[in-house]
RNA sequence: GCGCCUGUAGCUCAGCGGAAGAGCGGCGGACUUCUAAUCCGUUGGUCGGGGGUUCGAAUCCCUCCAGGCGCGCCA
């Protein structure tokens, strides 16, 4: 059990009710603090201030407990001592890499299938692919850190309007012609005409090198025609019925706002039926299956939710995260994006001007509800002042602290009696990382893990900059502080897809 | 018209029931030191407006205003 949580089933215990702990941002406040006396006070029809006496005397009584105090309209504030510190220290030790890890209880582990990015292959992935990889793939490593099993799929259109039209594009350009009207343009397109064949298979090839290289691995990959297969199979299974020669799925008998055509009148099947039948996919292979979509698509959610229920047998089987759009900005100036408009920038390029972690960062950083602007021409810029530098700086710094110490230098010892602020902010921040990682995978925001990185390393540098580690009596358990720390950045830093340099 | 999302410091945004935050920007300091990609100080907010629920609301509910995105027998 995490110190925190220890420590609060122990106040707990003593005080005979609930107590939550909270961190006060002041320090005059405690090393932690408890409302519980508030939220008792209307059941024990108490005054709030009398409870937070009784309970600040009971709990000051506690070994962990230096001192409680009463303060505002019912806080009771605690301090703690040296020893509390040091067990906290030593279990992150003791827990090494895995710090945080399989937060969900045994009995709770679900297959998951994240779906993600899923963009037709008619171009090259865009910066709004990126933020959906970027997204997606974060929740996918916080959803496998806490110990569910986790595939990352991608399903692309390999048929159809789109592709053909892809298709006819690179023809026309390998017969020297211009493209048809609606047709794709762009260097790429060059490109591919060069290469022999299909062009399909040789542009989802570039997606995979691109994802890859964006540090996304996608387990395995779906191609629509195999899907539409299946179709007739699976419409059998849903509730269905023909209206002006069409046929209908009845969605609205599970909450959507409108049934929906699955076969057109011509008897073509549309491009819903489809998901119908790669629902039947979904559901048989996995728990829970999440849809990673753009804030455009929103008006999804309640027929997959349906297709689900009829399907599923309950429509909290699926999960459809949504995130707000990427729109960018040249010179100040909005700019649509559209790959057959040529407007468009491009997940390679992205990479290319700013990096993979800078770009990873920078897209995870910001709530999945956040619209993002990129200014173009102030990316470069920009990303030299990304936070991500400041937080990998940290696990450099860690780095360069073992290097100076040797192989031999003894890591972790019992706290000395009395304890720097710098070190006991250091310590309290390292204990909220699995408390942080357990609400980041329950809420599918990976956006808490970069705020809170960004903490940890600002407690740190504090640390580091205030606190002599090596050469001094305390070098040994200010080494195993130091080791607490690179364990739990390293961390950070992987479930949002960036690397833990050791020197910078 | 209906639905979803957003409105918090000059800018970009976290926080989403418990004592208003970070980064960037601005201003002023700290390198003979385990990496200054760092640290310290300072500047800066009727948390879009108005009601309500609560001991307590940026946070929950209602309403209004402003912006983004959707509402095909397209994919």
């Amino acid at each position: 059990m995490p110190s925190i949580e220890r420590l609060a089933a122990e106040l707990s215990a003593s005080a005979g009710a609930p107590i939550e702990l909270s961190r006060p941002n002041d320090a005059a406040h405690g090393d932690f603090a408890t409302n519980a006396a508030l939220k008792l006070a209307p059941q024990r029809k108490l005054p709030p201030r009398e409870l937070a006496q009784e309970l600040a005397a009971t709990l000051g009584l506690l070994p962990a407990v230096e001192r409680a105090e009463v303060a505002g309209p019912g806080f009771v504030n605690l301090f703690l001592t040296p020893s509390w510190f040091g067990e906290a220290v030593a279990e992150v030790l003791a827990a090494g890499a895995d710090y945080g890890a399989g937060c969900v209880p045994a009995a709770e582990r679900a297959r998951i299938q994240v779906e993600l990015v899923s963009a037709n292959p008619t171009g090259p992935l865009t910066v709004g692919s990126a933020r959906n990889g970027a997204y997606g793939d974060a929740v996918a490593r916080l959803l496998r850190y806490a110990g569910h099993t986790v595939s990352e799929e991608y399903y692309f259109n390999d048929s159809g309007t789109q592709m053909d039209r892809f298709r006819e594009s690179v023809d026309a350009r390998r017969r020297g012609e211009e493209p048809p009207a609606d047709g794709y343009v762009g260097a790429y397109i060059d490109d591919l005409a060069k290469l022999e064949g299909d062009p399909v298979p040789h542009m989802l090839t570039a997606i995979e090198a691109s994802l890859e290289r964006f540090r996304v691995h996608i387990d395995s990959w779906q191609k629509q025609t195999a899907i539409e297969q299946e179709i007739p199979e699976a419409l059998k299974a849903v509730d269905t019925y023909v209206e002006e020669g069409a046929t209908w799925v009845r969605t609205t008998a599970h909450g959507d706002d409108k049934d929906r055509v699955v076969l057109r009148s011509t008897g073509e099947p549309t491009y819903f039926a489809a998901d119908v039948a790669y629902m039947h996919h979904k559901l048989r292979d996995f728990d829970r299956a999440i849809y990673v979509l753009g804030a455009d698509h929103h008006g999804y959610v309640g027929r997959l939710k349906a297709i689900a229920a009829m399907i599923g047998g309950s429509s909290d089987r699926v999960e459809v995260l949504i995130y707000q759009l990427v729109h960018l900005l040249r010179g100040g100036e909005k700019a649509r994006m559209g790959k057959r408009s040529g407007n468009v920038v491009f997940l390679d390029d992205l990479i290319d001007e700013i990096g993979v972690d800078a770009a990873r960062w920078y897209l995870v950083e910001r709530g999945p509800d956040q619209t993002i602007e990129i200014d173009v021409d102030l990316a470069v810029e920009k990303s030299r002042k990304n936070p991500v530098y400041y937080v990998q700086y940290v696990h450099a710094r860690t780095c360069g602290l073992f290097r100076e110490a040797g192989e031999g230098a003894l890591v972790g010892a019992p706290p000395p009696a009395t304890l720097a602020p710098e070190e006991r902010d250091l310590i309290k921040q390292l204990c909220e990382f699995p408390a942080v990682v357990k609400d980041a995978a329950e809420r599918r925001s990976p956006q808490a893990i970069p705020t809170y990185a960004i903490r940890l390393a600002d407690d740190f540098h504090r640390f580091y900059h205030e606190c002599r580690v090596l050469g001094v009596e305390e070098q040994a358990w200010r080494l195993g502080l130091v080791r607490a720390t690179q364990n739990v950045i390293a961390r950070c830093l992987d479930l949002v897809g960036v690397e833990a340099p050791e020197r910078m």
